[in-house]
DNA sequence: TTGCGTGCAAAGGTTTTGCATGGCA
DNA sequence: TGCCATGCAAAACCTTTGCACGCAA
């Protein structure tokens, strides 16, 4: 959890901004390769990777990896001290990616940190599962 | 969840051993052919992939993957059926394997297939986070 | 004999690294 | 000017795939 105190460059504002304009979603580093390309401003794979991982390090984006088989995905979340917990729900059967933010589950990481005094990482940590669609297809279609 | 109904090798037996030998742990591709190597009985690569895709399918191992920057972790948990009805917890420190039956979880479980529609498999389901143990030798060396 | 399992090597994709150059302070 | 940041290409990694051969049943 280092500050940056490094120099201020293209580069470094260009891919930031990014992932501000996109917090509500995750991306990674094609996407944001693809996408600097695009406004013209084209940015070295290895700088995105460097300056993503300096921005993990720093605490205001999470790195998040879901399955090993893809890349890595990123989501800019700020420094706002408060830190809401959100979790993910991985639809097992069409892989749909489902971004949860609820306050029932603030409450469990609290209470297995009280009650079994284990930490958890809602940045690593996937809920596997069947989705709402896919659940209805298979009701219809046994 | 499928049954391994092939053949027997001893490439498959050899991997199996390795993996109930080290239940405790979890262990990966790397470590898994090097031991088989030092014992005289190497194993391709792609034969460990293949065989531990196979067991992860048939639900006796155990595929994790905590950071995108390292391959993925494997751990045997056998069939006892006991294991698909509650949840774990790994610690991505020192990688044990917590076992945690608490109604807390099921309540969490019920309360996203009603508010959100979505059916939790906690077979499948791992929360990563720092366990007790490695909290506190954490807290004593900063 | 049949066809699954294996090994090798090659391919695939993601991420890192070395090194010369560019650019901030 | 002194360093950090960048870009490129190469390398490092992990994992999958194609194919011929071996081996279990």
């Amino acid at each position: 959890m280092k500050q940056d105190t490094g120099y201020k460059t293209r580069q470094k504002e260009k891919l930031l901004d990014y992932l501000i304009n996109n917090s509500g979603r995750h991306t990674n580093v094609q996407e944001i390769s693809a996408f600097l390309m695009s406004e013209g401003t084209p940015v070295g794979t290895a700088t995105i990777y460097r300056q993503l991982d300096r921005l993990v390090d720093s605490g205001v984006v999470r790195r998040y990896n879901f399955d090993g088989k893809t890349g890595a995905c990123y989501q800019y979340i700020g420094n706002s001290g408060r830190c809401h917990e959100h979790f993910h729900l991985k639809c097992t059967s069409c892989g749909q990616l489902i971004h949860l933010d609820c306050g029932r589950l603030s409450d469990i990481s609290r209470h297995i940190a009280e009650h079994h005094g284990f930490f958890i990482d809602p940045s690593k940590t996937v809920f596997y599962g069947i989705c709402p669609e896919c659940r209805n297809s298979e009701n219809k279609q046994p």
